[in-house]
RNA sequence: GGUGCCAUAGCUCAGAUGGUAGAGCAAAGGACUGAAAAUCCUUGUGUCCGCGGUUCGAUUCCUCGUGGCACCA
């Protein structure tokens, strides 16, 4: 056999909106390819919301080696940087005895981490973002974005300006490297020395709705609630700034009531699927189809040489 | 059975002495390289219940239907 080691391996990465079937698919095809499962979820990693995180459950996680799943505690800061870097050096490890990896999750930022890589930039030092968080509230956005036109004039002409997250970002950057953000995004794509696959979980909107709306009431009698009260005095944490435990922390503030949560919960997980829809939309690489497809998936994986 | 009121966007409703209509919510489209389940931008989607009549012109006024609500029997 003439074929190189570099290519012999495979990540089929399986993407999709929230509540489309992705979880049960990475088994199927976790237990078809006898391959280990590593999740790219940005809040499955944390450990104390299994329920409104929608983790796989114990019955799952035991059906297949699962990785990435509540291995962090929730005061622990977690970035798409750091998530690319662990991700590779875990799937050194699982490619020395496995031809397969099945990664799943509804992160794109993390999927595109894994995929493209990430441009060598720093995470945002604390001190620097505490102080532009006190510019912005005293001075508003309007001086950020002066600011950043000062030291990243390029960067401030494409940037989204009524964005404050993105000229924040880029002016910690700037700030903390003494250089232009947009100097140092390359936008370069990281080769990989294993095969991607991507497939989407393909489901009518309608219907996609609708499970939503159902497994929201499905986590409310799975004790939804005492996860979230469990998780109150923590609720300032970036981990819970999360749909489902932000509308319950609401309602236990007295801000709206228990029914009114429940709804706005499930409006807000809707509007993040379109969200996530509209990220995996325009990915040409990603394979549409049901996610009760398994054989057509397989059979779509198999022809991917 | 009688009388009155109502019928407009997916929902709740506003509106024009007659010139084919607009708010909120829901929704749709998009952006997005270390907070990404975050953050942000854009967008009104309509046999104005139906058939006639008056009128240059009716969603608006009138008749008759139909459906809903209220009251009286």
């Amino acid at each position: 056999m003439t074929t190189t080691t570099t290519n012999s391996k495979r990540l089929i990465v399986i993407v999709g909106a929230t509540g489309s079937g992705k979880t049960d698919l990475s088994i199927r095809l976790a237990r078809h390819y006898h391959a280990p499962i590593l999740s790219t979820d940005s809040r499955q990693l944390y450990k104390g919301m299994p329920i409104g995180t929608a983790q796989p459950t114990e019955e799952q996680l035991r059906e297949a080696e699962h990785h990435f799943i509540a291995c962090l505690d929730v005061e622990q800061e977690f970035n798409c940087g750091q998530f690319e870097q662990q991700a590779l050096e875990l799937l050194k490890r699982l490619f020395a005895d496995h031809d397969t990896v099945v990664a799943v999750g509804g992160s794109g930022l993390y999927i595109r981490a894994l995929c493209e890589g990430m441009d060598d930039l720093p995470t945002g030092d604390p001190e620097i973002r505490r102080s532009l968080s006190e510019k912005l509230q005293r001075e508003g956005l309007a001086a950020l974005c002066e600011e950043l036109k000062q030291r990243d004039p390029r960067y401030y002409e494409q940037v989204d300006r009524s964005n404050p997250a993105r000229v924040l970002r880029a002016l910690e950057v700037c700030r903390q490297t003494g250089r232009p953000y947009s100097e140092q995004r390359t936008g370069e794509r990281r080769s990989r020395d294993f095969r991607i696959i991507k497939i989407g979980t393909e489901m009518e909107r309608a219907t996609l709705y609708e499970r939503i709306n159902r497994r929201v009431d499905q986590m409310i009698d799975e004790g939804l609630e005492q996860e979230t009260r469990a998780l109150y005095p923590k609720k300032e944490l970036n981990a819970l700034q999360t749909v489902g435990y932000k509308e319950l922390f609401g309602y236990l503030d007295g801000a709206w009531s228990r029914e009114e949560a429940i709804e706005l919960i499930k409006r807000n997980t809707r509007r993040y699927a379109k969200r996530q829809l509209t990220w995996f939309r325009r990915d040409p690489e990603i394979f549409w189809a049901a996610p009760d497809k398994t054989d057509k998936i397989i059979a779509y994986i198999d022809s991917c040489l």
